[in-house]
DNA sequence: CATGAATGAGTCTTCATTCAT
DNA sequence: GATGAATGAAGACTCATTCAT
């Protein structure tokens, strides 16, 4: 059989695999860290056979990078969904991180995957090549990237930014809002507030619009 | 023989540890990931016997804190240093993103920890223990809210804001930076672009006096 | 795979185990003592795989304890086979000094035994743990306890003893045999007479009819 | 300097070696197996530093070995003097087993002792090393002779019973007695019962005079 | 004499991966 | 396709012993 190389669509991914992705989200929200998780704690997590594992990917790295990605996928596209609804740029980011808090349960994944995205674990690598081969077409940078495409074409957007700077920013917020949100750091402040302040804060850097 | 707490005054740490110390540090600048690196490995970079690492420290993962909590605190005591010849904050975030830059070879150990702070490694989950042990004296901690206290007292800093945004700010900024200077995100502008940009976030952000 | 407890049926017992519990027999036999045999002693010589242990036991300990049940309780199932068509306590006494002697191999798997029953040692506290949760059932209590059992039915035990010293006794006696058996204590003395001398005084003490 | 050989008298040996030697018998109280005994534990628990233990002694074994022998012959000594004052073996057997009542402390060593004599650890092989050198001066060969001796001389043992016999008989004796002191093997009789049974066992089986 | 830092051989144990069923 | 028994390479850690001070 052909493996899988986690750009599949959803409805193309066989049972047993989603079986290993949810096992694998699973211990991510038990706070298991990737560099402790094994393949049969996977497959046993996933009610499949260890050597199964292997009738679909070629390595451990694959799995967790696969299912990673199929996780974030995921996320990202009702993500996607959501914000078509929202009119400008301050509601999207607003509407944004608001989904981060509600779907706690991805913010794991979400955390676990910015760190393979800036570590030289093997699964770190792994990831990083994947993403190159999809070229610009990942999920996080797809998701940022439409939310910057709309808001230039709507003429919000300061022009005299770099995109890359734009999308360096924007990113490097959501990090610092999910270090907030998975590790406390910092409890002066409600949640709802910090929301509110970090939009304003991106909205002043990056838009024409200050508020 | 007692053990290494990490806590040493840097001319107190026997000759043996830093050779540990140095041996971690460098193996992180050649891009080995924290989850990989071995003991063996460790002590055949420091040249010494890998009993010897069990002589002053309990565990591979205290080895590592150590290492990272050494190399951070050095390099931010080196910049607390160079910070107090800076008349007002502006000048010492850019010192400091300049600092960052010209001791390209502590991005590595400062990634690194930053990752540490985040995840749920045995590592990562040891070093906050420490931390907490030494309760906000940690050292960038102790680096961030020098640069706060020392810009709150210049009456540089908005007073609407809280302590914990500020912080959540300016790590963002960080991040923001060590994302471009480690993995190339944002990189079709110059360093020098880069952090003028910074500092001229940080400082319409979360100072009276914008730019 | 679910992992071996030591009581299963000795047609129950997988190869790979039976051939680990050979291999620890044979060790004892050449007099490696326990406190000196390695998980990669035993199964390089059972010829299997080091991983392969592993599958079966949780720790080294459980291997070696396993190992010396089943040979005790195959042991004692000979021996009681043999016993049942001895019509009394002495000649009962007797067939078992003989059966000692003349199962030469397994006089140090006995003493092995033995010794693990009054020592402290890792293997030690894991024997006696696993026989007290076999809680009397145990198979040298069973040799034991069914002699005196099948004597008193006889009506050959003195009645003024406890239970519980004729068990001592009876046991101290048998070890007192295999010391002589096995480290050759005393040798102005034939075997023959040493199993003579031995049941004369078991008899003396314990039974009505003295000789 | 001259190592120490376990044939020094009392006050011949160094304070450090003594200090050893308590910390030998001290830990086998505590219940350690000598197995699991190491340098570094008797060092410490001794006061001393590591590489004093290699002034005085070759290996680790020699240190245990010397530890046992030593307190095997302190202990023997004690009882010889204070059976002298027993007109009979009747009641030097009983003194003895109150002895060994009394100096519960011993008990351990005693059974590690007897251990040594009947395994092929290293410390079983270098003991009997030593005791094959002392050629039947050894401590224990010297009371349970000394006490076979007078009661020879007094006429009260039976004549025609091999010397090593009677030793075997003793021995079993001893067994019976530190299994239900040490194991709790036979413990529905109170320490009295216990050691009245056994003289009587003794004497009615040994001496000319029964009971 | 006494020390204890240094060492590396050796131990147990884990786990990714293979392959016969 | 699915499985899980089998494996051995690799890793953390221990500890007897040495030796410079």
């Amino acid at each position: 059989m052909s493996k899988i190389t986690g750009s599949e669509a959803p409805n193309q991914v066989p049972p047993k695999v989603i079986a290993m992705y949810r096992a694998v989200s699973a211990l991510l929200q038990e706070n298991k860290d990737i560099s402790e998780m094994s393949v049969s704690m996977i497959t046993g997590r996933a009610g499949i056979g260890k050597g199964t594992a292997y009738e679909y990917f070629d390595s451990k790295e694959e799995i967790i990078v696969c299912a990673l990605l199929y996780e974030i996928r995921t996320v990202t596209e009702q993500a996607s969904e959501q914000l078509k609804s929202c009119p400008d740029m301050e509601s999207q980011i607003g509407k944004m991180l608001l989904l981060v808090e509600e779907h706690s349960q991805c913010v794991d994944a979400i955390m676990a995957f910015l760190h393979l995205l800036t570590d030289h674990s093997k699964e770190g690598n792994f990831l990083r090549e994947r993403m190159a081969e999809e070229n610009g077409k990942g999920p996080v940078d797809l998701l940022i990237r439409k939310m910057i495409e709309s808001a230039r074409v709507r003429g919000e957007l300061r022009e005299d930014l770099p995109i890359s700077y734009i999308t360096n920013a924007l990113l490097a917020r959501m990090i610092s809002y999910l270090m907030y949100q998975c590790h406390h750091i910092g409890n002066d402040i409600t949640p709802e507030e910090m929301r509110r302040r970090i939009t304003e804060s991106i909205m002043n850097e990056l838009c024409k619009k200050n508020i």
